[in-house]
DNA sequence: TTGAAATCGTTAGGCCCCGAACGATATGAT
DNA sequence: ATCATATCGTTCGGGGCCTAACGATTTCAA
């Protein structure tokens, strides 16, 4: 099949609705479709791969982070996953539940406290990761290598946008 | 200052300790960006115009879906708006309690329910979509015309991808 | 006409999500 | 040495988010 960049029956009746306004609909169009595929392959990846090892997306996410980071001070992570603070203490308690991440004390500061991946929890991404980017390729699989690069890059911009 | 599409910090490190796995880096790259792109955007627009109409973003997603609709049966107001009828139910309720939408019995078919927005609610979205679409402005506004209607693309391609 | 099956929206249970407030700890100026 | 200030992670309260199970209703075949 002939790959479909077509608009969507929803964004074409948003924009008739919306036209009068005065809208940007470039921007409108880029940022919808932003959160449309997020959306989708969110609940896609959390429902075919991540409720096997009962891991919200975020546990995953913060357990990646762990991953490739090594052990991190609960701010640092959190910033670094995308949540806020609190909302990192609630899945860091399901982590080690889990048996998939611990905390560790500072040795010289009482207030910090060091989140790590255990071995299990290591050698459960090992083997969760192959399959996550399995799905990552599956869904850019009608974009062209080059295509894919253009993405990121255009997404990119928005990120050091949204950074200033 | 010029824009920049520079590699992030975390990209770099994730793609260092993620070489060695025979992973596709360019779905990695792109996926991920949509995540981080969506959820920066997502957190922003919370905190600096939805929460002074004490709105969600799911809560405005689907009031934005009646404005443009209509009245729309539960099941259908669910399925636009990307959540599941469960959460609906729980979104509806908030948003009945704000003055915002009602609910509104099927005549022939006991089951069904519509949900309307109310005069409150379509005059609330005229005031805050055009200040929604000024975050979208904002966020892209490091790209081209061009550019946005290429993002706009590669994502309507992956949409498709997904829903076949 | 009646009873099994399908289809509504809601509820239950568990986790994620945030901002604000809090207690504990550390810092730094006096 | 002390005490105000800053900075940790956690707790609290209120929503959002899902799947599974449920009650109510409708449909349709026997």
């Amino acid at each position: 099949m002939a790959r479909d960049a077509s608009v969507t029956r929803a964004e074409r009746e948003a924009r008739e609705r919306v036209e009068a306004l005065g809208i940007d609909v470039d921007a409108y169009a880029a940022v919808s479709n932003i959160f449309r595929v997020a959306n989708a392959v969110r609940n896609h990846t959390e429902r075919n791969l991540l409720s096997e090892f009962n891991l919200s997306f975020s546990g995953f996410t913060v357990l990646w982070v762990l991953w490739v980071w090594g052990p991190k001070e609960s701010h640092a992570l959190a910033e670094e996953s995308g949540i806020s603070k609190s909302t990192l203490t609630g899945v860091v308690k399901t982590l080690e539940r889990l048996g998939f991440a611990a905390r560790k004390p500072h040795a010289m500061d009482g207030r910090r406290v060091f989140v790590q991946a255990t071995r299990k929890g290591i050698s459960t991404m090992r083997r969760i990761f192959p399959r996550f980017n399995d799905v990552e390729a599956m869904v850019t699989r009608d974009l062209s290598p080059t295509e894919k690069d253009s993405l990121a890059r255009l997404l990119r911009i928005m990120l050091h946008t949204l950074e200033s």
